[in-house]
DNA sequence: CACCACGGACAATTATCTTTTCCAACGTGA
DNA sequence: TCACGTTGGAAAAGATAATTGTCCGTGGTG
């Protein structure tokens, strides 16, 4: 087998998308510089169809766009190409800009004041595959997403392989009828092991139930 | 029984506890050492139960302990001691010390090789109410907990005060008969109300509109 | 023996749909 | 400005259907 890479060509396929509808003077700058200082190509798009599938960084640039067409953008890129690590650019402090890096193709965010240095040190830890994101928003939702552990005081439920996947159908929102039909036995049958499921693991119907298995700290570990 | 000082009154609101099993000498001079930088004061502890329920910070020395033990007494902080922050000493790289960062009550993590200055400024940073965990795991809590928001296709679901009020109690688990206590109506209301709401939010059954809930971005914004 | 499937019988809860009551906002004419 | 109808939305209630929950069984299978 061979060990041998090809840089030149790499960069040359994969390059950086600058998503703006900006002047394209100044846009067309930033693109300068970027593909200078990271020895990358840097190309500007305004239209979202005409970003090519495989890159290795979009950048979005958030000034001028409202939010409601910013948001639609990184749905798409979220929904139609698979795999792409998107960041946010000249977004503004304390704006709705900040809850874009809720979508998981955004990796990193660059507010309108950050300096060039700070760019550029940001691009390259982005084109490492780490993230990019100031940390007072790291710890925002840190601190809004996380809760306590619930089932680690859970001692010893032992849930057979039926109950286990009625559970995971029933966190989904699964009535006894699609139970029944997906794993295809009776109603009765969905009945009992709900029955016996409930008294297990302490719940009074149902809809505790789904919100014992969501709030799993493992799903998997079901 | 010892040369662990008792906290006067007045000073326990503002101090630091440093609860730790480890040798008491090298415990105690961390302590010397944490007061003398902070100008605090910095007890130390070896029973939860010593440990006074107003402080300022919790330091908890992971050295020594096992993960159960640790666990079970961040969860008893988590419980039983309200409203105090706590933060990790001497924790291992890539250790299950680093998911005691779930508990809600636990806003720092020193590793074991953490130089002293960055202890200082990462405790002052916590008395100040600001959070000190290392970028890497900030990096892994939101890869791993965030999710495309899933209601920005709700185009405008205008809902009543009462119907908010009545989904945040289903979220919660409770029935029909909950409801009608909790808001002081009949349950025929509370029916009709479920009922307009399965509606105007498109779902078949309490469990789904319970999930279309929880699955919200933001909570709140109910 | 634990697990799984199934069934009956009944109770309890939930879902659906219609109707009534209440209240606040609006416009109009005197 | 003040009654007055009118309107529309929300809250509430009633009646009925549908689903879910409880508890008791019976076998079958590895």
């Amino acid at each position: 087998m061979s060990y041998i890479t090809e840089p030149e060509l790499k960069n040359s396929e994969q390059g950086i998308a600058l998503f703006s509808n900006n002047s394209s003077l100044q846009t067309g700058l930033l693109a300068k510089l970027i593909g200078e200082e990271l020895q990358i190509n840097c190309d500007v798009y305004r239209e979202i169809e005409e970003v090519p599938k495989e890159i290795s960084l979009l950048l979005v640039d958030c000034n001028g766009q409202n939010i409601e067409v910013l948001t639609s953008f990184i749905r798409d890129v979220h929904d139609k190409i698979d795999d792409v690590t998107a960041a946010l650019l000249n977004a503004e402090h304390d704006s709705d800009h900040e809850r874009l890096l809720d979508w998981p193709c955004v990796s990193g965010l660059f507010y309108v004041d950050t300096e060039q240095d700070q760019l550029i040190r940001g691009l390259h830890s982005l084109l490492d595959g780490d993230f990019w994101v100031p940390r007072r928003l790291l710890h925002r939702f840190l601190d809004k997403n996380r809760k306590a552990p619930s089932n680690f005081k859970r001692p010893n439920v032992k849930l057979t392989k039926r109950e286990r996947q009625i559970l995971k159908l029933i966190k989904d929102g699964a009535t006894n009828a699609d139970i029944s039909e997906a794993l295809s036995v009776s109603e009765h049958t969905v009945k009992s092991h709900l029955y016996n499921v409930y008294k297990k693991i302490g719940v009074r119907n149902r809809l505790e139930a789904s919100n014992w298995v969501r709030d799993m700290d493992d799903l998997d570990t079901l």
